[in-house]
DNA sequence: TTTGTCAATATGTTCTACATAAGAACTATT
DNA sequence: AATAGTTCTTATGTAGAACATATTGACAAA
């Protein structure tokens, strides 16, 4: 067997730290003590002694939870659980600078498998109130050609699509991908000179909305999406 | 003004740690030197002195970038950049019994957007080997009505339309979202006696997936979730 | 009842020291 | 000449002590 293929036959092995465990230790912790928000831990020295570890990897562990919002920290007060935040970690490595071409487009891809499946929920919850707004929106984009006011008005539209789904972590999630989904459509634009446009526009799905249902939507948004749809190849 | 009112009239002071502003600096100095995974960072000492902090806050920085997968350290070489990995870091918080009942609803919600959005990548990428595949699937699934089996065989055909896509972000998305689901709906089951079931089969979907076009996917995929989107309300 | 003072304390930060693994350069072996 | 063994160096991993700082709670003063 030649030598180059060894590194695919045998896994490395990932050299695991006294944080990495610690870390993995105090969230079976809370997860069995079933803390709820507000609840105290013990202080880090407590932490420290009973794990047998020094204060320091315990800070290491406490410091990746906090990051990602499980936990809040007050002098003298010490820890409490916090009320978690998913989307908290996700964000920070949302960006498309650091994200390999794969995952780009398996992102942009995941944005319009979104758009797609939202007609149901957005039928369940909107509100008048919500076409009005929708309209609005609609209305101040007439006569705007150019690009940047366009992308502009693109995220206005969708992101009011999203909101009317009362979706809280939906629509933080789009707004986690708005930035994926710009930087590939700029990408795309930069090879083919100009920005596409379906033919259905955003005041056509307004009126859909008003006036059609789920499916009917749904058609006219994968419409207004198909330039995009061509990305999606095998 | 009442003073209970107070506390939602002034936000409150976030207590930014070191540690905090480090990582962010951090993150900032990657992404402008626009570093490429396998490359080398500056060591932890120099790092602490540039930024004129002790090495400790450094490395609590640097394990949190860790934890994310952003960079993997290993000694005397030093760390490096690693191939990011989002929902690396995501998958740790995606517990069921830490997150609230409205972010859970929202995830249930997720999930549902998702399978409704699926069909257009579906049609776009699957192969005639990964319909024989998912036939297999559904064979197996005959004459099992017990509960455990048919949560069981839920989650295969279902990660099978995921795997089909073709998207592995996607995919591994959907994977992080199933205890979700699963928790929601065994929530139910507990409520209500008994777990509901579409009038669309399994088989259904895939005879559609051979002979249907997305549309029909997607009624049909709507009909066999009817149950689920019944806790889609206002 | 409110305000000011002060001691207690848990987290935040720094520093030093040592352990350990991995690379680098070199030597010895066949 | 290629491989294996040796030693040295070095950057991360871990430990421990010390001090800074903010917040709490108790008590005193207005």
């Amino acid at each position: 067997m030649a030598i180059r293929s060894l590194s695919k036959d045998i896994a490395k092995i990932a050299p695991t730290t006294m944080a990495d465990v610690v870390e993995t230790r105090l969230r079976e912790y809370l997860k069995k003590k079933a803390f709820k928000p507000g609840d105290a831990l013990p202080k880090e020295l407590e932490l420290a002694e009973a794990l047998d570890v020094s204060r320091n990897v315990v800070r290491e562990a406490l410091s990746r939870l906090k990051m990602l919002g499980m936990i809040e920290s007050k002098k003298k007060r010490g820890m409490v659980l916090a009320e978690p935040d998913i989307l908290g970690g996700f964000e920070r490595v949302m960006d498309p600078l650091i994200l390999d071409q794969k995952t780009l487009q398996d992102l942009f891809e995941l944005r319009l498998v979104l758009e797609m499946g939202l007609a149901d929920v957005l039928y369940a919850r909107m509100t008048d109130k919500d076409l009005k707004e929708l309209e609005q929106i609609v209305n101040k984009e007439v006569n705007q050609v150019q690009l940047p006011f366009k992308v502009k008005f693109e995220i206005a539209f969708h992101g009011k699509l999203y909101r009317m789904s009362g979706n809280d972590t939906l629509m933080r999630f789009q707004n986690m991908l708005l930035p994926v989904f710009e930087y590939v459509v700029s990408e795309e634009a930069k090879l083919n000179g100009e920005a596409k446009v379906g033919k259905v526009t955003h005041r056509d799905l307004l009126e859909l909305l008003r006036k059609g249902g789920p499916e009917d939507f749904r058609q006219g948004m994968k419409e207004h999406l198909s330039p995009h749809f061509e990305r999606v190849r095998r």
